[in-house]
DNA sequence: ACTACTGTTAAAT
DNA sequence: TAACAGTAGT
C-alpha cells in the first residue's frame, strides 16, 4: 500500500522520463507489479485451472523492452506471500471463492466475458507462478533474486550496494526505504516512467500547505511516512501525511510529535505507539535481505551496537541461496514446485534491426526523443517459444555432467539447467567451506565470506565447471560474451546491435552494467544533511539533525560474528534435500544433484531454526531493536534543542526484556537461542499481524473483522487460494497437472501441511484484547505434522525444542501480549 | 483544511 | 489493486 498520499505530495518532483534515458543503467524491478498485472491477461485460464504462461509473457515483454533500451533489468521477487498485505485471509478467500463461483456460473451460461470479470477478482500471484517467470528469466539470462522477505527491502538493498541504479516499482515505500531513484508508472506503450529522485526532495514545492522536506534527513522523512501510516503501522487516528509533516517540522522528532499529540489529548494515541513506531522504523532500516554478493542474508542496513546476531543464521546460507534463486518456495521452504513443467522458456531471438540507441544524453534537450522503434515490434513476440539458435547459448549444451534427469526438458532448457548446476556447485563449495569444521556456523561467521572476492570465486567455479556464467547474482559476470556490448553501453557510445545471428548478441543483452560493480561509497542514499545539506529555507530553526544515524549511507560492512556455538539440528535442510519420487523435472535435478555432490556425509548442511515460523522479517530481537532505536532517537533528539525527556522512555518497557536479556547472558545457549527465537517470533508475529491488516481497518471505528490472520499465501498451483479448504470444491491440482497427482503422498502431504504453516497471530479475545494464541499454534496439527515431516530422524530433538519453546512462551506470556498486541484493535 | 470513507474505473488484450 | 472523485466528519 505504501504511504498513502506520498506520491501526490511529491508531484512537483516527479519527472516523466523516457526509458532511453536510462540506457546503460541497471534497474531493479519489483516483479510483483508485473506479475499481478500480467495475471489479468489470463485470469480465466488461471481461475479455471488451465496451464498458462501469459503472465510470464507479459512480464518478459517488459523485460525485453527494458533491454531494448539498453537497460539491464534485475528482477526482484517477493519472498513472502506475495499479495497479502491487505485484508485477511478469510475475507480474501471468501471473496475469491465467491468470485470464482460467480465466474463459473456465468461461464456455464456462456457469458464468458462477464465471467472473466469475476475471474479477475479471484486470481492471485503465487510463488509458483513467480517461478514460471523465473524460468523465463533464466532462459534469457536476466538477473533476478527472490527476496527472503519483502521485495521492497531487497530492492532498496540492491540499489544501496550499487548493484542497480534505480528501482522500478509502484510502491512509494521504496522512497522510505531510502532509495535514490525510484521509477513509477511504467508505461509500456510510451516507454516512459515517472521518476522520483531523492535528491530532489529538497525542492518539493508544496504551495503553502503541502509538505516540505527541506532540510530533512532520512530519519525525518521516514518518521513522517510512518507517522502518516504505513504498512507496518497504522497512523494515529486523524494523522495523515500533512499532519505528520507539519508536526515533525515543528517538533523535529517522532518522539516529540507523539508526545505532543498525546498531551494535546485530542487524538487517542494507542498505547505503546512509540515502541511500535520504533519497530516500524526498524523494519524500514534493518529488514533482512539477501546479498547476492555475500550470498547470504544480511540486514538492509547494517546493525551494530548490541544487535544480537544469534539469529543471523536462521536461514542457513545454502537455503538462503536456494531461496534467492527461486528453487525453494519462500513460504513453505520446501522445494519449489513447477506448476507448469511444460512451459520451457528459451532464449529469444534478438531484434533483427540494428539501430543506434541514444543513451542518456547530458544535453537533456531531447529526453523524449525515442530511439528507432522498428526493432521493437520484432522484438516482443508473444511467446518466448522461438527455438534457440544453434549454439546460441554458449556452452550450455556442452556441460558434461548435466544430470540427465531433467527429462524431456533436457537439451532445451539449457540456461536453466546451467543455473541449477551452478547453484549446486556453489552449494557444494559453500558446504565445504562452511562445514568442514565441527562448528559450521561459527566458521561461517568468522569467515569473511567470499563476498569480497567474487572473482576468485568465479575462478574456482570455472574450474569446476566450464559452463558457468549463469551466475545471476554476481555483478561481475565477466565471462559473458557481452562484455563488449557492455563496454559500449557504459562508455556512453552508440550501440549497434548488428548481427542478430551471432550468439554474442544475445549475450550482449545480459551484460550487467559496470555500475553494477558498485562503488560502495556513495551509493547510499541521498541527501544526507551534512553532505548535501538541503538549503535551509523557511525553517531556519531546523537544525540539522544528526545524520550520523542515517543508515542509508552506511555500506554494509562485515559484522563481527559472534560464534555462538549453537549446534542446531540439521533436519530441516536435510528434508529439503530429500529426493522426491516424482520430481518435477528440473528442480529435482537440482536437488538430487545436490545430494551426491555434497559427498560429505559428515558435513551436514547447516540447520535452521526449526520453529514454526521461519519467515521473520528481520532477525533482531526486540530488545536490541529498541535499544538501537532509542539510540537513534536519542541522537536525533540530542541534536534537537527542544529536546525534552521523552514522555515514555521506551526503555525495557516490556517484561520480556528483562527476561530475555537475562537469557542472553546466562548461557544455556540452547535456551538462550530459544529465547531469542521466541522473542523474534513475537516481534515478527506482531509485524506480520499488522501487515496482514488493512491499513485502515485497524482503526477503531471499523471493527476488526478477523483477528486471526495467517499471513501466508494460499498457494495453489493454479494460483487460487485454497488453504483453508484444501479439499474444497476446487481441485488444487487441475487436470493439467498430472504430475501433481502422481506426487508421492508424503510429498503432497508435506506440501499441504507446509502451506498451513501459521504465523503467530493475535486473537482478539472477548475483552477486546488481542493476545497471542500461541498454544493454539503450537498444538496445531499442521505444525506438528510439519515438524514431523521435516525432522525425520530428529523428531525427538525438535520435540524437545518445541517443548522448550512452549515454556518460553509461557514464561513470557506477557511479552507476547505487549509486543504482539495491536493496541489499535483494543477498542472493540 | 485535513482525514477518511465510499464508489467507480482502469489495468490486460 | 490503485488511483481518483466525491463527500462527510473533525
Amino acid at each position: 500500500m505504501g504511504i498513502s498520499g506520498l506520491l501526490p505530495a511529491l508531484k512537483s518532483i516527479q519527472v516523466t522520463k523516457h526509458l532511453s534515458e536510462f540506457a546503460g543503467q541497471t534497474l531493479a524491478v519489483d516483479a510483483y507489479v508485473w506479475l499481478h498485472k500480467g495475471v489479468l491477461t489470463c485470469a480465466t485460464e488461471l481461475a479455471t485451472g488451465k496451464d498458462t504462461h501469459k503472465y510470464v509473457d507479459y512480464a518478459m515483454r517488459r523485460v525485453r523492452l527494458l533491454r531494448h533500451h539498453h537497460i539491464e533489468p534485475y528482477i526482484v521477487f517477493d519472498g513472502g506471500p506475495l499479495p497479502a498485505k491487505k485484508g485477511t485471509e478469510d475475507d480474501r478467500k471468501q471473496r475469491r471463492d465467491k468470485s470464482l463461483a460467480k465466474g463459473n456460473a456465468l461461464a456455464a451460461q456462456g457469458k464468458h466475458k462477464e465471467a472473466r470479470d469475476h475471474y479477475v477478482k479471484c486470481v492471485d500471484v503465487t510463488p509458483q507462478m513467480a517461478f514460471q517467470l523465473i524460468k523465463a528469466l533464466r532462459a534469457e539470462n536476466v538477473r533476478y533474486v527472490v527476496a527472503p522477505y519483502e521485495a521492497d527491502a531487497q530492492l532498496a538493498y540492491l540499489e544501496r550496494i550499487g548493484l542497480v541504479d534505480g528501482i522500478l516499482t509502484e510502491d512509494s515505500d521504496l522512497l522510505v526505504f531510502g532509495c535514490r531513484q525510484v521509477l513509477f508508472k511504467f508505461d509500456f506503450v510510451a516507454s516512459t516512467v515517472v521518476s522520483i529522485t531523492r535528491k530532489d526532495f529538497a525542492s518539493v514545492s508544496g504551495s503553502g500547505s503541502d509538505i516540505c522536506l527541506v532540510g530533512w534527513s532520512d530519519v525525518q522523512f521516514r518518521a513522517m511516512a510512518i507517522l502518516s501510516g504505513c504498512d507496518y503501522l497504522p497512523s494515529i487516528q486523524g494523522v495523515g501525511l500533512k499532519t505528520a509533516c507539519s508536526l515533525l517540522r515543528k517538533w523535529k522528532t517522532a518522539e516529540q510529535v507523539v508526545r505532543v499529540i498525546t498531551l494535546e489529548g485530542k487524538k487517542s494515541v494507542p498505547r505503546n505507539y512509540l515502541d511500535q513506531f520504533k519497530l516500524a522504523d526498524k523494519c524500514f532500516q534493518h529488514q533482512r535481505v539477501y546479498c547476492p554478493r555475500k550470498e547470504r542474508l544480511v540486514y538492509l542496513t547494517e546493525v551494530d551496537l548490541d544487535w544480537n546476531d544469534e539469529l543471523e543464521a536462521d536461514l542457513d546460507p545454502s537455503l538462503a541461496k536456494k531461496l534467492a534463486a527461486g528453487d525453494v518456495d519462500p513460504v513453505s521452504l520446501s522445494t519449489m514446485e513447477d506448476i507448469n513443467p511444460r512451459f520451457l522458456p528459451r532464449a529469444r531471438a534478438l531484434p533483427l534491426v540494428s539501430h543506434p540507441v541514444n543513451r542518456r544524453d547530458k544535453g537533456k534537450g531531447k529526453a523524449m526523443d525515442t530511439p528507432v522503434k522498428e526493432g521493437i515490434l520484432s522484438f516482443f513476440g508473444p511467446n518466448p517459444t522461438i527455438p534457440p539458435r544453434q549454439g546460441a547459448r554458449l556452452s550450455i549444451s556442452i556441460s558434461p555432467n548435466r544430470k540427465g534427469s531433467v527429462g524431456k526438458a533436457s537439451g532445451k532448457r539449457t540456461l536453466a539447467e546451467i543455473m541449477d548446476h551452478d547453484i549446486a556447485v556453489k552449494k557444494q563449495k559453500q558446504r565445504s567451506r562452511f562445514f568442514d569444521t565441527p562448528e559450521p556456523k561459527a566458521l561461517a561467521r568468522a569467515t569473511t565470506t567470499p563476498i569480497a572476492n567474487p572473482s576468485r570465486e568465479r575462478e574456482n567455479k570455472e574450474n569446476v565447471y566450464i559452463v558457468v556464467e549463469m551466475d545471476d547474482e554476481e555483478p561481475d559476470i565477466d565471462s559473458n560474451v557481452s562484455m563488449e556490448a557492455q563496454g559500449e553501453v557504459d562508455s556512453d557510445m552508440e550501440i549497434t546491435i548488428n548481427d542478430p545471428e551471432e550468439v554474442e548478441q544475445e549475450d550482449g543483452y545480459i551484460s550487467p552494467t559496470p555500475s553494477c560493480s558498485g562503488d560502495m561509497q556513495d551509493l547510499s542514499s541521498p541527501v544526507r544533511g551534512t553532505q548535501t545539506p538541503m538549503r535551509k529555507r523557511g525553517t531556519g530553526t531546523d537544525r540539522e539533525i544528526d545524520f550520523g544515524v542515517d543508515p542509508i549511507s552506511s555500506p554494509p560492512s562485515q559484522r563481527k560474528w559472534r560464534p555462538k556455538s549453537v549446534t542446531r539440528s540439521v533436519t530441516r535442510t536435510r528434508s529439503l534435500d530429500l529426493p522426491q519420487p516424482h520430481p518435477p523435472a528440473r528442480l529435482d535435478s537440482t536437488c538430487s544433484s545436490l545430494i551426491p555432490t555434497s559427498g560429505q556425509p559428515d558435513a551436514p548442511p547447516p540447520a535452521l531454526f526449526p520453529g514454526p515460523d521461519l519467515r521473520h522479517a528481520f532477525a533482531d530481537d526486540l530488545s536490541s531493536d529498541i535499544d538501537c532505536s532509542e539510540d537513534e532517537e536519542r541522537q536525533v533528539s540530542g541534536s534537537n534543542s527542544s529536546a525534552t525527556p521523552t514522555p515514555s522512555p521506551p526503555t525495557p518497557a516490556t517484561p520480556d526484556e528483562a527476561v530475555f536479556d537475562d537469557d542472553d547472558f546466562c548461557d544455556p545457549e540452547e535456551l538462550a537461542s530459544k529465547a531469542n527465537v521466541m522473542r523474534k517470533q513475537a516481534v515478527i508475529a506482531g509485524w506480520r499481524e499488522r501487515w496482514a491488516l488493512n491499513g485502515g481497518s485497524a482503526k477503531s471505528h471499523k471493527p476488526i473483522q478477523s483477528k486471526l490472520s495467517r499471513r501466508e499465501t494460499n498457494v495453489t498451483p493454479v494460483g487460487r487460494h485454497t488453504i483453508s479448504h484444501p479439499d474444497s470444491q476446487f481441485r488444487p491440482y487441475p487436470r493439467s497437472a498430472p504430475h501433481s497427482a502422481s506426487r508421492t503422498t508424503s510429498n503432497s502431504r508435506r506440501a499441504q501441511t507446509r502451506k498451513s504453516l501459521p504465523f503467530f497471530t493475535p486473537v482478539r479475545k472477548a475483552g477486546g484484547h488481542s493476545t497471542l494464541d500461541l498454544s493454539g499454534v503450537l498444538d496445531s496439527p499442521t505444525l506438528c505434522a510439519d515438524l514431523e515431516v521435516e525432522v525425520e530422524g530428529s523428531v525427538v530433538l525438535s520435540s524437545a525444542r518445541l517443548e522448550r519453546f512452549r515454556s518460553v512462551v509461557a514464561f513470557s506470556g506477557e511479552l507476547d501480549e505487549e509486543i504482539i498486541q495491536n493496541p489499535y484493535r483494543c477498542p472493540r
